[in-house]
DNA sequence: TAGTGGTCTAGACCACATT
DNA sequence: ATGTGGTCTAGACCACTAC
């Protein structure tokens, strides 16, 4: 199907030709970021949908399992469909891969060391995209697993997508959520980029080892679900007793 | 559906009910297991499956597109649906993460430093499953990114699985192509485990960097297609202008 | 009982690659 | 021209959940 053939009702934009389920796929995504349905609520029925855009309700249903295994939709059989949450276990372990030694991954506790507002240096403007200068807000946290510092995390965020943020008085642990309830900005992927460094005098007192420590340090990019690059973080892990975990399937 | 329901041609067994598109995506892997099709060989189209397992085309088509999306076969319109081969750039990519600092991902070149016969040890029996003092094969490579050393690997292979192995006169490099094809065993995923540590003298001395310096670390255990744990890797990494890079989505 | 998603089928037609 | 996978549709029925 090229687009042209049948009369739906989905904006297609010109030329790039889409199959129809793409196209609905793209749509919902669109409607869920204009908050059309916002995080937690259920969207109508497949049917309802399909008479909606104008396509079959098999159309539908491609493009909403598509989206559920992209974790932007979640679907209960005998209940509905509905805007996925950044909360719940599941959601909650999907982008926290540090484990301790010997455990199962367990979720940390976070704790907020500062939060300032600053300009973004050559490093942080590369990163996020931005040029140098631009506003960013610097959120400083420790993590803890089982009551132990694990983890140091410092996470930058453009202020314009973040208005504000360094106002507010109170920042939730459960950050992606945060961003997802209060500025309608959905983590949808990250890249993590690790090295192994030693600890400086600083992180390492923070940390409870010694200056000149292995380090595991990785740096995340975190993007939206409309494609922005939302975050910079830099976090510095103990190695000593945790470790960084992937799957690749 | 139950599994009952239809008169299909599938071993269903006993009381475990999944759906028919389960069960032929489970048939179909064990068949590959079984060498009926072998890596790269094309598989018979939609309808001739369908009849053989007494299914409609559109379940047949469900499964092979689970397991297109498993990595197992690949899909190309107009020609057919082959068993996956591990070559090919992307299948080589797919499970290296060394990324040289400021460059985009490439292949890496292996070295083959030695290749043994030894018993397990605690650790390595640990790993793999077995027992300790059951054979071995441990092949240690370095591996080369534009020329430069970036990684030493010890694998430990059991030997039951890749019996022959260690007198084999000539290993090439890409490794996980080799146990498809003279081992019948497809990597179908990995755990890789990162830590940060210093390098002692004798890792310092091949990486061409400093002892004490700090070294990313990561462990990996192997899982093949039929379940069974293959390989476990200690990897040692140069990190002062590489890094191990990850994505979530 | 009503409403939802999940499975399975059947068939028409399109897009692509090879011969 | 042929054969393959890809898309879209339509409809029947099942399984689960909530009320």
């Amino acid at each position: 199907m090229t687009g042209a053939k049948f009369e739906n009702k989905l904006s297609t934009p010109g030329l790039a030709f889409q199959p129809l389920y793409k196209q609905v796929e793209e749509h919902v995504t669109q409607l869920i970021v204009e908050q059309r349905w916002k995080p937690g609520e259920m969207l109508p029925n497949e049917f309802e949908l399909a008479r909606e855009f104008g396509v079959s309700q098999g159309t539908v249903r491609k493009a909403l399992n598509a989206l559920t295994d992209n974790k932007v939709l979640t679907r209960r059989q005998g209940v509905g469909t509905f805007v996925s949450e950044h909360t719940g276990h599941q959601a909650l372990y999907r982008f926290f891969p540090v484990v301790e030694d010997g455990n199962s991954p367990e979720l940390p506790r976070a704790e907020i060391v500062s939060l300032t507002r600053t300009e973004a240096n050559e490093r942080v403007a590369r990163n996020l995209g931005l040029t140098v200068g631009e506003q960013v807000i610097l959120l400083a946290r420790k993590r803890f697993l089982n009551d132990i510092v694990c983890l140091l995390e410092d996470i930058y965020l453009p202020e314009k997508f973040f208005p504000g943020l360094v106002e507010e008085p109170v920042i939730p642990h459960t950050l992606y959520h945060f961003y997802q309830i209060n500025f309608n900005l959905t983590v949808h992927k990250t890249t993590d980029r690790i090295k192994a460094i030693l600890a400086d005098a600083s992180d390492a007192n923070e940390l409870g080892i010694k200056e000149g420590d292995p380090v595991l340090m990785f740096t995340r990019l975190t993007e939206s679900l409309d494609g922005k690059i939302i975050e910079y973080r830099i976090n510095r892990c103990r190695s000593d007793n945790y470790h960084y975990l992937v799957d690749f399937d």
